[in-house]
DNA sequence: TATCTAGTTTAAAATCATTCTAAAGAGCCT
DNA sequence: AGGCTCTTTAGAATGATTTTAAACTAGATA
């Protein structure tokens, strides 16, 4: 196959990565091209590494949590805490917020339009707001 | 000393653990002496065991990480999710919110007048809000 | 008050996500 | 090609939390 027939082409992860002040190593261009295509989707070191083997790939342990933090820190991903047992990274940087479903261990994005923030608080004295972190616990109505 | 030079009796936290369905033991009323007094604050595992050994007690870590589990589900804690290195307890279950300063590990309580919420979004068909938890991240301006 | 039993506590081992390590490998500039 | 630095690797280490199996206790009952 060439790279024609890509839909969208590694040069443009390597390109994304040179932005972003990373090396575009195999490793790093391969979790770009799964994660960084533009669809919105929630993973874990663990997931990430499942679709890596079912690619047919191989990335060691170390370098996916090492990946999955380097991409967080460009703003690539995004960190999201709903639980204190395994990290959730999310494709989608937008400001957006969650719904979180325990009972099955969900994460589901809210709607946009959604409006929930109509007023933020000041910061305290000498510090500034760098993210609002919104996740609304929800659970099945039959329990 | 005698019971009546206490502020708040014994007693009174073994009606409280009785309420929660939970039976009164040396162990559990000691912990909510120390937690469930009506001041707000933030605990881990590690600074309320550092807690009981400076009042001259001792409860084994397993119980310590039991009994927050068990007050967090009966409702006289309130887990707070804002990193995953470890779990955070706040003795204030009112609904409220927080500002998280990552350079300290620093969490501070949202003053409750200061409204943010104007609006929720439904939640998705079968299900209904169980909480809501905003944290809004924070970094001093001169970084 | 002595006895019983289910619920608790204990110390220690086990778990598990994540980070660290030291050595081998790969971009990339000249 | 040579070389220098950044990366990757497998495996060991870390550290919070949970589990284990045995010892203990609250509270009910006789």
């Amino acid at each position: 196959m060439t790279q024609k027939d890509r839909i969208t082409p590694t040069a443009h992860f390597v390109e994304k990565l040179r932005l972003a002040g990373l090396r575009p190593t195999r490793q790093r261009v391969a979790i770009a091209a799964l994660l960084l295509d533009g669809r919105h989707r929630h993973v874990t070191a663990d997931s990430l590494t499942e679709e890596i083997t079912n690619a047919g790939l191989h990335v060691s342990g170390g370098t996916v949590y090492n990946t999955l933090n380097q991409f967080t820190e460009a703003g690539l991903l995004r960190r999201v805490m709903v639980h204190n047992d395994y990290s959730l990274f999310d494709t989608n940087t937008d400001h957006h917020h969650h719904f979180y479903e325990a009972e099955n261990d969900q994460l589901v994005d809210i709607p946009h339009d959604d409006v929930i923030l109509a007023q933020l608080p000041a910061a305290p004295d000498g510090h500034e707001i760098k993210a609002v972190d919104v996740v609304i616990h929800i659970q099945s109505k039959n329990s």
